[in-house]
DNA sequence: TTGAAAGCGCTAACAT
DNA sequence: ATGTTAGCGCTTTCAA
């Protein structure tokens, strides 16, 4: 793992015949550098394949025009345009991103973290706010500019750019109980270290709490992110003495995999089970019967959560948080509940 | 964008009491202090917060132990769960994996290939071999370890891990044409700077022409990657007076948005029209009919792909191309043509 | 407009 | 087991 070999400024300098000096000013600032001392610098740059040491320039001039972000799973559509946005407002100003991965892991969150620093991070994106006091000290004490994005909280310490998850699940299962449905089942995402998840949960169970007609949560299973493991979810629910008539599910990909296992099962969505997702990924508009759910403005979240954090890094302002509105999108997984004919 | 303030190794050094090298042996070489002195020196680095600074680090010991990653597009489901394999076989050899994606530009992917080497990326995962000369010469100059992945080829210059899209898009065509289908459309990716949807287009291509029966491409549209896309070259494709009975797409989304769109029309699928797909991402499944498409093994590529520039990096034995099997996976949506009953 | 030289934070060779 | 010290490649005064 060497970098031998790699030309330096100082490789360029003799090469043009001029400083080192004159080399970097002639790269970071043009205007300074005759024209024709640039054309021969640029000539012997582009001779030697040169491209500038990251280190020795972080070190000399203690700048990286660098962001970090780390969310969950690189796996997940769920981030995968949100992030994209956000890099691509990020470019624009000529910050590069730097992308980890935390497996929803909120220890492995700490070292990527600690890692991305390391690694010059000016700023950072952080997804969620539920992490271990140990993390919000080191993000205190390095006094690290950062916006938590894909959740929001009305409070006065740190920079939420996001959605209310407890709000939009109330919303929509308010929705459901409209449809008329009372017994209703539950399949969530992980709620360990997820405070997206467990704040959707808190928002079904709040609105099933709060209807006066006989609402009740019939069961509330947790699974992770994939396909089989909402179908596996499904079976469960549907395997039990006490059956909904609607199963909300804590995003998309658990909705359609239960859809999905529905169908193999013989089962008719929405006539004898509604389902209902979260996210509005792709999946959601495939699936059959298209899927009841709610869409997340994700490009529109990464987008400010960029220019949020690039108006913290450059001191601008004072900047509050965004709340970004989310949408019920209504397809076909969800009706109002028939008599089972089984 | 400062990094004003943070700990050095010397405030470090000041507040534990030992010398500059003592905590750095500390830190890289534990073994190499007494159990005491390390504990406090645990206790400094806590209680200040301290990061290694990367610049002064890669400066000294001119090594990063990170990789880049460029690809075409993080929202891209494609691209993910390989992506996330690579990422966690780097992170068990303490490898830290930066992410930038290009927006299927090449010239794009000049820039961000020049801007992780600055970041001291010590060798880049790409996608794909289509890039102009002057980045294969900035390879080849800087003598820049890295690894193709996403496609195959069988040649002794640069180190591919990947999948033959040409054979493999032969094979699904080839089952398409046992099947009876003699007219056939395609709705391929963007080829334009992107080998893995033009080899797909040659794959069908020489499938179709090798067959002595009179099988013929009604028409291939070219599709951007996403729901939308897909759905409209379907309508293209059956707006003309030549009518296929089966279209090959490029992809699953396509396949997908194909279908969909079919449905809306009322059009059967495989019935009046059957419809394959390519990657085998989570919609293949999802969609109905399930979509019949091409599995790639992206988690066992995305390993290989860092084992193989792992084994770059630290000079090991010589390493050689691996091609990564793909495989048919039959679902509902190819079926024998049937005469139209229109 | 250009050059000379100090120093950014760290590691590693050498000393103790 | 620990300390001393010389750079790593770059930017940035200060001087010419």
């Amino acid at each position: 793992m060497k970098n031998t070999g790699s030309p330096t400024l100082e490789d360029v300098a003799e090469a043009a015949g001029v400083s080192t000096a004159t080399i970097s000013r002639a790269l970071n600032d043009p205007d300074k550098v005759a024209k024709e001392t640039r054309e021969r610098i640029q000539k012997a740059v582009d001779r030697l394949g040169y491209t500038p040491n990251f280190g020795g320039r972080v070190l000399a001039s203690n700048r990286t025009n660098t962001v970090g972000a780390i969310i969950p799973s690189m796996a997940n559509a769920m981030f995968a345009s949100g992030l994209q946005a956000f890099q691509e407002v990020l470019a624009e100003s000529g910050v590069t991103l730097l992308v980890a991965s935390s497996g929803y892991d909120t220890e492995h969150e700490f070292r990527q973290i600690r890692s991305l620093m390391t690694h010059g991070a000016d700023g950072l994106l952080l997804i969620g706010d539920e992490r271990p006091q140990k993390t919000k000290d080191f993000l205190a004490l390095r006094k690290i500019p950062y916006v938590i994005s894909w959740c929001y909280r009305n409070t006065p310490d740190g920079l939420y750019v996001g959605f209310d998850n407890e709000k939009a699940a109330y919303k929509l299962t308010n929705r459901v109980l409209e449809f008329g449905h009372r017994d209703i089942a539950m399949i969530a995402g992980i709620s360990k270290g997820n405070d997206r998840a467990r704040n959707r949960i808190e928002g079904v169970s709040r609105a099933v709490r709060e209807n006066t007609d006989g609402a009740r949560l019939t069961k509330i299973v947790e699974a992770r992110y994939r396909l089989e493991n909402g179908a596996e979810a499904f079976d469960e629910i549907m395997s039990a003495s006490d059956l909904p008539t609607a199963i909300i599910c804590g995003n998309d990909v658990l909705a359609a995999g239960a859809i999905v296992r529905a169908r193999k099962k013989g089962a008719r969505v929405p006539d004898d089970v509604s389902i209902t997702g979260f996210d509005d990924i792709g999946l959601a508009s495939v699936v059959e019967p298209g899927l009841t759910t709610v869409r997340v403005p994700q490009i529109e979240m990464g987008q400010e959560a960029a220019r949020q954090l690039l108006r913290l890094l450059s001191n601008q302002p004072a900047t509050s948080s965004i709340e970004i509105e989310t949408e019920l999108v209504m397809r076909d997984s969800l009706a109002a509940p028939k008599a089972l004919a089984v």
